[in-house]
DNA sequence: TTGACAAAGTGTATAACAGACACTATACTG
DNA sequence: CAGTATAGTGTCTGTTATACACTTTGTCAA
């Protein structure tokens, strides 16, 4: 009776430089050899699939606190050259504090590449890679994901570029701060941070007491 | 080598009667046998997991117009007592002028019941309705699926009472027909329906040609 | 024919939110 | 102590959301 190989392959994203970055494995065998791809691989009979997710992104990474987000089930009988494969796929958000990515357990290649800029992909990991950033863009103005790709401590400033860097335009200061405030989520410390010659700038906190108030609303955050 | 058994569940919707309605199908085998759950049942090696899902809702329903959208995959190790089976879930709008439902191949029973006080289901399927309640609750207000569910021609109270049977709360006559003229997707007929004794309504159509304009800019319609 | 019925259809006033826009404050450096 | 570079702060204007009630019209029954 029909029994298919089920995969999960994951789109992992981080700002770094003010760019919007995603982690890519180069592969090391056919089909797509030296092409590079998203960390992925089967689901093992006993594993949830989530965990299955969650274990690629350990294996890639070896960062355990992260955000994981079922992205879309891609099952197009052609999609694998080798036979078919449905693919499960997820997206991770890094936090700006989590280590670097590491080798895989396989050793193969790794890279950040630009979300928006990726060198040629395996298989149908482009339209991945879209359905991904269309994904992120959305979750970005309506809930509060965008704290997750930020250490604990940030300031404004840097939480306005991870904004910009996903949404890829520029916004008001001003109108990102009042609508920041305005939500309630985030804690001003009575930390500061100097980055370089100029004025130090506060340090502030993601409150998730306030943020668990907005989920039931269906929380809104457009820029 | 890691092969799973890959199923396609769907929640079939419709508007009928001034309430929301699921589609479920009386299980006539174990396990489960005699409780209710979603039309479902593996995908064929060849068959892509939309063409699955098409397939199922056809069995089900005999009607091929629809709304068809991937939902979530879900496979927990032991969601099926059986084995281990991943389902990738969909949800389908019907429209008012769709047929009945009617026996699938398998001759088995089926209901039209209402889906915010359904029956005991089999499986995780509640956990399955409830997620595809929260999709499509979502997906009315910031989309314009809710013409899914009505005929070509309709009036405007009947398309207010799709809206409220999902969201389950009365709307103001006055606001939501000020905002569905101003969104521009409805467009008057030279047509009326008489419901009962009282003043004809004038029938509208959706205008597609509209809502492609609308698609690109993240089309609204809050209520 | 006309009065009762029942849903169709229509406008205004107020509050909340979104977007455009520019200057002062401050910590460090040389 | 002057220069530099980012931090930090308010107002005005247009749009959108919400609350709210009466008139119109076709049919039916007296």
């Amino acid at each position: 009776m029909s029994e298919l190989r089920v995969a999960v392959d994951v789109v992992i994203f981080r700002v770094r430089d003010g760019g919007l970055q995603v982690l890519l494995v180069k592969r090391g065998i056919q089909p797509f050899e030296g092409r590079w791809a998203f960390p992925g691989g089967f689901v093992l009979r006993d594993e949830s699939l989530d965990a299955a997710a969650l274990r690629e992104l350990r294996e890639e990474t070896g960062v355990g606190d992260v955000y994981l987000e079922q992205l879309y089930t891609f099952g197009e009988p052609k999609r694998d050259p080798r036979g078919r494969v449905v693919s499960v796929c997820y997206f991770a958000l890094l936090s700006g504090g989590e280590a670097e990515a590491r080798a895989g357990s396989d050793a193969s290649e790794v890279q950040w590449a630009d979300a928006y800029k990726p060198p040629s992909l395996a298989f149908d990991h482009k339209e991945i890679l879209d359905y991904a950033l269309q994904r992120l863009r959305w979750k970005l103005e309506w809930t509060t994901v965008g704290f997750k790709l930020l250490p604990k401590k940030f300031t404004l400033t840097e939480l306005q570029k991870v904004y910009e860097a996903i949404l890829g335009r520029a916004l008001d200061k001003r109108n990102f701060r009042r609508k920041v405030a305005l939500l309630g989520v985030v804690e001003p410390l009575d930390e500061h941070r100097q980055e370089g010659i100029q004025r130090p700038a506060r340090l502030h906190s993601f409150s998730a007491r306030k943020f668990e108030r907005l989920k039931d609303r269906g929380l809104l955050f457009p820029f």
